[in-house]
DNA sequence: CTGTTAGCGCGTTCAA
DNA sequence: TTGAACGCGCTAACAG
């Protein structure tokens, strides 16, 4: 008895340890745990006391290894600064949760090689699916999860035709939307604010909808930041009078606003403003803005569902759009009616 | 022999499947995998061979079971919408994965129950160390990680005396800061907006700091919701002659200025405002937001290492306390010299 | 109702 | 340089 026990390495009890001081086999000792009416009430109480005695605790990797499950999903995202981000991982944590499944979250600063360095080193982890946001254009990625044999899902993207299921909003139409809106008021000459392209395939695809607006519009792009700041930077870049001025990213907008507040120019009587995202903060600027709201919520609510019915019950994930819903508030009004800046023949 | 192959249930090679077909034994091939330069060139050569034909992959699981180690570290936050927290997780993760590891987030929503009941979770899937946000007084938490054996650390809170490691800003410092800015500046009639306290250690710890505030000056409080709108409610419950308003969170100053800016009144010519957090937005209102600005990225990375050097080398895991800085912009100014306002004897 | 026997996939002795 | 054997902690199958 000098040390007859099986300890591991960080010396705590196994389940054979509790057999041992319970005078039963480690087998009946895993029955009390997992399927209790399957062992007297008898052994069972004498299991339960040998289990208070050691301070046995089961261990998560023996039970994974002998299941081949660890009820895990990564999710990839740009970074969590944006809270676009975070309120979709918020959703998708309390979805995945309720059904039974961790969530891994690794940042991947909006880098390509750095999103599939870290994707690798979650399937190493074991993950049982991962989440991208946007649609990835690097095979690498594809092909690891593949290799693993993990459900690979983009998000924040709707593009029924991609190598992988997306859930998510169609960016092109999301934009459209958004133009919709002001030209309905009689915008034409537009200035577009929107964050790098570089590594954004989301506001590639807005930009692109947006590059033959008809309506006898006429959109200049301004590319900055994606913060207050680059948002304040591009009411210093504006050229020529634009009579709205439309931010890709509600971040943007805010900063904008600042910045024409500071100028004196005042919003919407001098300039129209509109954003993208809906933030928290949109509706309680002076003015409130008028924006995009995507349904964040709903997708992480939609990719949890979708990921957690596959490695359930096996139904197959299937792309899935997501409506994005105009909403008009009072940073964008009918455009200024200056003689002769513009050919539109509106009002007296 | 009809069947010899051993695949996973998921129909995966293994690395006997590797070692078969490659010629040599399972354990060369581990060798290989793990210290390549321990085989050689020629049978390394085959097994790689041997892995490409098979598609191979290492099950993470069994490498984890075998070395007891999973590289994973859980956090738990109370909510993902606020920045202060995903800009802390996104500190947290950028180091931690430096170091190896991978983060797995739960949401508490600020319940203590679900902490416990999320944190056991954590601890079932294998997570080798448990970071919470602020000092938790569920003794189950405690228990459980105990029970088993991962460090438990507490952040975004400062209290040395604690059971369990702290790393992060002492609150009421933090408090008295930011009051000796406004008592500085003249102020003595302050009004204090502050989130919930129910299961707020922090906001409780803030409000405690504050409640003999010296100098002469008289605090009145304001309990609120902790978002925009919450901020903004407050400014309608105002009752008396306050000369300055500090609330406990940027987000409620960002929703009060706004109000107040609605009502037509002026900061700071007509109340001081002043904030905490420091949010990207704070220095961009108008006027610029006095706050204080929490070391919420140093936070990340000193507590990423502090798990990281424990978990590695073993050093114990130290209290620590991270400084916070008052910042002075332009939405606090003196107190306007109403005359009869004060007994305050300053300027003619 | 309970014990025995077999793995799960991999790393690590210890011989050869 | 390589292979055989064993162990990690637990669950599942089959006896008894």
């Amino acid at each position: 008895m000098t040390k007859a026990s099986t300890f591991d390495r960080k010396g705590r009890a196994t389940i054979v340890d509790v057999g041992r001081v319970a005078g039963v086999s480690d087998a009946t000792v895993s029955r009390a745990l997992n399927k209790p009416e399957t062992v007297s009430a008898k052994t069972r109480a004498r299991i339960e006391a040998a289990i208070a005695e050691t301070g046995y605790v089961p261990n998560p990797l023996a039970k994974a290894m002998v299941s081949g499950r660890t009820y895990t999903i990564g999710a990839l995202v740009p970074t969590l600064n944006h809270s676009i981000f975070s309120k979709f991982l918020h959703a998708l944590e309390s979805d995945l949760s309720d059904q039974g499944y961790n969530l891994v979250v690794a940042v991947t600063d909006a880098d390509r090689d750095r999103e599939v360095e870290k994707a690798k080193k979650l399937l190493a982890m074991g993950v049982e699916g991962l989440i991208v946001s946007g649609l990835s254009h690097n095979a690498d990625l594809l092909r690891e999860a593949a290799r693993f044999a993990v459900p690979l899902i983009a998000t924040s993207y709707y593009e029924p035709s991609a190598p992988l299921p997306t859930i998510g909003y169609d960016n092109k139409i999301v934009a459209t939307q958004a133009l919709a809106h002001l030209t309905a008021l009689g915008h034409r000459r537009i200035a577009v604010a929107h964050g790098p392209v570089a590594g954004n395939d989301r506001t590639r695809s807005r930009i692109d909808a947006l590059a033959d607006p008809g309506e006898g519009a006429s959109l200049t792009f301004y590319e900055t930041t994606l913060d207050y700041a680059g948002g304040a930077a591009v009411v210093d870049r504006l050229e020529g009078p634009y009579s709205a001025l439309l931010c890709l990213s509600d971040v943007l907008a805010v900063g904008a606003l600042f910045q024409l507040r500071s100028l004196g120019k005042r919003v919407p009587e001098d300039i129209s403003l509109m954003g993208f995202d809906d933030l928290d903060a949109s509706q309680f600027t002076v003015p409130p803005l008028s924006t995009v709201r995507l349904p964040i919520q709903d997708m992480g609510r939609v990719t949890a569902r979708a990921v957690c019915d596959f490695l359930d019950s096996g139904s197959p994930i299937a792309p899935r759009l997501l409506e994005a819903q105009v909403i008009a508030r009072a940073s964008t009004g009918a455009v200024p009616l200056a003689p002769g800046a513009s050919d539109n023949p509106r009002g007296s």
